[in-house]
DNA sequence: CTTGCAAACGGAACCTTGTTCCGGATATAT
DNA sequence: ATATATCCGGAACAAGGTTCCGTTTGCAAG
């Protein structure tokens, strides 16, 4: 799993830092708190959406809110850290299911990932929108991360003939994800059906593979 | 609490607002208040965002809090009411200008006091987004009052030949507002010569005003 | 195995903000 | 002039983010 450590400094080159190493000393219980806290956080964001107060969870990480603090100086840094790792797990799970099944059925399958990703945002759209520069990077990270990893399928699943070929990753990325919105109403059941028609529509057309309609 | 109670009055017409309120007794200095609050609200919001303590407005429309939640029992209520009330604004601005200017500059001069319009709601995305169903009327509302006031100078403006005839209200509101999204990173004097430009795009092409392709 | 200490921990305390409560003020009908 | 329903103000309460600081602990040098 990720091995970036929150307190990812984006060092921009202020050499007014004492002399640290990038690799000082972690603690073991350091770095085991900070995992306990992700996962608690991913869990509670999940049930309760990004809003949920930083006590409940510290509490289901058995950990203090001093030490929530000591690693994520503002709540947004840990809703941001949660994110990231989560954008990774989701783009990292694209070759990984490239080497288990044809292309067609590893793009289909990754789709429906990044379905239960948007999904398990709840209230996450919110903060975007809020302003805070503290969020403002993160779109851009999430098309960092996932366009390449469609990106990569989509041209594996098109070179094998099983999909057009002239759909951008972008479009999917976005087409996806508003089906998923909550807005939309239908519940997650609905977003994996409709996205799955999403998918299908790629593969109709693509029988004859040398077709380019201009 | 979860009662449910049986007094669902017939709150029909929520698209309009409730000008008759003559059925029980408004006192004088509580309309007094309720102006004064919705005026501190207004300033307050355009220069704080909506996010700003109630604590705020109450001092600055020189009443206590207390008086805030007589006249709205939630944060959100003020909020709701100050948006339809600038929306209300905006609207009724449409026939006034059309009655002092051209009907192509009528909907030039329109244009950029709804740009002002969105330009001054800061924060307000963030709330829609929110998932707090206090808003969820909003949008509607919102096209409502909106759509048919730019239809009127537009249709005004196309049957003088000013403007060409194809273009939709909602296609217009939709592009100003996303153009004068802060998110475009321009201030608002970017976003007003833009949306100026837009309007500029309009005219191009009027020049033979019997030209009805189609 | 000690020992020293920087790092990490926990959680009470503090501050801000939404909301409620209620004693006192007052507009208005009679 | 009086009665009273309505309204007002602001202290008090609740909840959540953030800070503070005394205590504990990992870990490496001796």
């Amino acid at each position: 799993m990720g091995e970036k450590t929150p307190d990812d400094k984006t060092d921009q080159g202020d050499g007014l830092e004492p002399r640290d190493r990038a690799d000082r000393h972690v603690r073991a219980d350091a770095r085991r708190n900070i995992d306990a806290l992700l996962r608690a956080a991913m869990a509670v964001f999940a049930t309760s959406g990004v809003e949920a107060p930083v006590r409940e969870i510290a509490e289901r990480a058995g950990v203090g809110v001093g030490t929530v603090y000591r690693h994520f100086p503002q709540r947004s840094d840990l809703i941001v850290a949660v994110f990231r790792n989560e954008v990774d797990a989701c783009a990292d799970a694209a070759p990984i299911l490239a080497r288990k099944h044809e292309p067609g059925e590893a793009l289909a399958l990754w789709m429906q990932r990044y379905v239960d990703f948007v999904t398990a945002k709840r209230g996450l759209a919110a903060a975007l929108y809020s302003g805070n520069p503290a969020f403002e990077t993160l779109p851009a990270y999430f098309n960092q991360r996932l366009r390449p990893a469609l990106q990569t399928l989509l041209e594996a699943a098109a070179a094998a003939g099983e999909v057009r070929a002239d759909i951008e990753p972008d479009d999917l990325l976005g087409a996806a994800a508003s089906l998923a919105m909550p807005s939309h109403g239908g519940g997650p059941a609905q977003a994996r059906r409709m996205v799955a028609l999403l998918v299908d529509g790629l593969r109709y057309g693509a029988s004859s593979p040398a077709d380019t309609r201009s």
